[in-house]
DNA sequence: AATGAATGAGGATTCATTCAT
DNA sequence: CATGAATGAATCCTCATTCAT
């Protein structure tokens, strides 16, 4: 009994010093992401990210070995997750039409949300960490171009759209999304989310649509 | 005569030194373009500038204040050249889809031409020279924007497209230029300047045009 | 009865106390040597201490006021040794030759023992703790020379030797067996310990011994 | 004529530079050797090399590229100093005797000179830079024993010395100087150079001479 | 008593800018 | 005008020490 009573805080202590150290990251990530998107790639010194996460510059390196591992698992996360938010909703079920708007809503709500901020980064190419994001980037929307174009190739197929060239059509859909993003990021436009959407996937679905 | 002669040579002179100054200088931003675009923003040190340019580190100084100068200098020479090769045309005569065509044209080549490094640079904005960059660089894409929303409103009254709204479908047009031309100047696509063109032109073409 | 229960008991758990204590400051002070003779003086963290000896970097502090104290301490100790096992038997009786014999016997195992790795710290000498140390090291030497002076005035008194300079050639034969320590500790020489013990005492032998 | 001229110009300008430049070098080398030798070789900030040299930290990179740089080089150039200040006249002719005063009075000088810090520096093994330092050292001494070791066995075949083995006793020749240098250099020995040179030959020629 | 996460002072290195030649 | 050596402020990172648990 004692000695199950000693493993259960043995167990407690264990589980509470994870959750511990994976709030600790979480919080270095999001100053660091915020941080980031304020002051640039290079202008973002260890010590702001530090300050925003209100620990202390010693503390940063507990947790990420340099300043590069920061920025490249900030952006994994960002990456990770706008793809899982972007493409399995384009080749799920439902009029493509739908699935259009479901994903210019999706990139759009991705980068207003500040989390674009690493298609902001594309500049910083010097060191290898930089490469890789870079690269990592590209997958992102080499997988969304790909997903768009095997939905295409279906709905040529099933006439649900003209016969545009799914290829060249992919590509041209998730630029749109892309720039789209952009502009909304950099405060260039200033008309609704909602409204952006509307738009953009009423314009994209004429240009798809049959006669 | 002798004074003259004198106020010629001086002329002579004062328009050599003029025409001298004038190519450091654009030697100086060629090589700074460059450098910028090879190695990013805060990785491009005035002295791969100064090599690049074929001259000495202080040199550069006599030319432009500051690096962030010679950034501003380059982008905004960069913007104007953008800006005269895009949007004239928008308001030109011709069909509306050929408009549509040479401007999605004059962005991919401008961007493909390397001069679309400017808008790498978004990810720098600490200093004020940077957030005049963002702002300038914003003017340009909201020119071309209220160009083409101008050439909606009248495409709209003749009915030589259907009833959009122009203001949004303004910016879509500009935000998908936008975007296919990052996507190329990344080289997150391999497809021919040409056939991008075409294609988007076309999309972009069948969603505006009547029934 | 009950008291003296009480404080057998008290005496007991202090004891017991006093053991740990020094067990613990023990196995802390051999790690550090080990670590000090690895890593260096500063190369040596006080992690890597701790890891070395199987405690938390915090436990080190219970027992050691800082890392210089730690130092300190570990060459101390190694002094006292070195010490205790070269210095009496130069004054004791027996031949002069047995008597150089084994002093260089005990200096080369000494060293070779790892335990002359203070020696080698000498570079180190910013903070006042170093400079103590400095000192520490000369006074063992010198300790040794003194007994070697002694030994020699009376060895030349009673003919045993030839008529040297007891002061030079004390401070000789500390400084050859120093040397040659060195040149063991740092691997400059493969020979046997046993080879170099027999020549460097008959070569220093035939140097003192008469005719 | 005129080019003449200006090439002399140029060659005097390009002289000029190499000399400052040299000069420099030294400069740096020399206030490092001064600042590893008084606060250690950690203990040595480049803060207190470049206030030593009386320039700017930031000039140190110009010349150096790195702290160990600057170790190596100092200790580099002191070790090919040692070596040949000491080494050829092992080999050279006049009586072995005369060779072992000069031998021994090379390394004394040389120590007293402040030159021997680099002896000095073997704790610190950490960085790779180091550790060539540590092999560099052991291969001066390694040549002065193999210089020794053939001076003796031609010694012993002329009969100039007793039939010692020579390559022991060569061995103890260098650490005897070694150690008798060391001790000289940290200031446990308050004797005379000459004195100390005098007296250590003497013992060790009477060590080596026949009967 | 033991732990190890947190701290922040301190050090090596870089690079925009200046200035004597 | 042109040069490039010199400067030192600013940055990333380490590690001795503290302290809440």
């Amino acid at each position: 009994m004692n000695s199950s009573v000693l493993s259960a805080r043995h167990l407690t202590r264990s589980t509470k010093a994870t959750v511990v150290s994976d709030f600790r990251r979480a919080q270095i990530l999001e100053a660091a992401r915020r941080t980031f998107a304020r002051h640039g790639l290079e202008g973002a010194t260890v010590d702001h990210i530090a300050r925003a996460a209100r620990v202390a510059k010693g503390t940063i390196y507990l947790y990420f070995r340099s300043k590069d591992e920061i920025l490249k698992h900030a952006v994994h996360e960002d990456l990770d997750a706008l793809g899982r938010e972007t493409i399995p909703g384009v080749a799920g079920p439902g009029p493509i039409e739908d699935r259009l708007r479901a994903f210019l809503g999706g990139m759009l709500t991705f980068f207003d949300a500040q989390r674009g901020f690493i298609d902001l980064c594309q500049m910083e190419v010097g060191p290898e960490a930089r490469r890789r994001i870079r690269h990592e980037v590209g997958e992102v929307y080499a997988a969304q171009t790909r997903a768009w174009q095997a939905a295409l190739v279906e709905a040529v197929r099933t006439g649900a759209v003209r016969a545009i060239d799914p290829r060249h059509t992919a590509l041209a859909i998730v630029s749109f999304a892309h720039g789209l993003a952009i502009q909304r990021l950099r405060g260039w436009t200033d008309a609704s989310l909602e409204a952006d959407i509307a738009q953009a996937s009423a314009l994209l679905w004429k240009g798809l649509a049959r006669s």
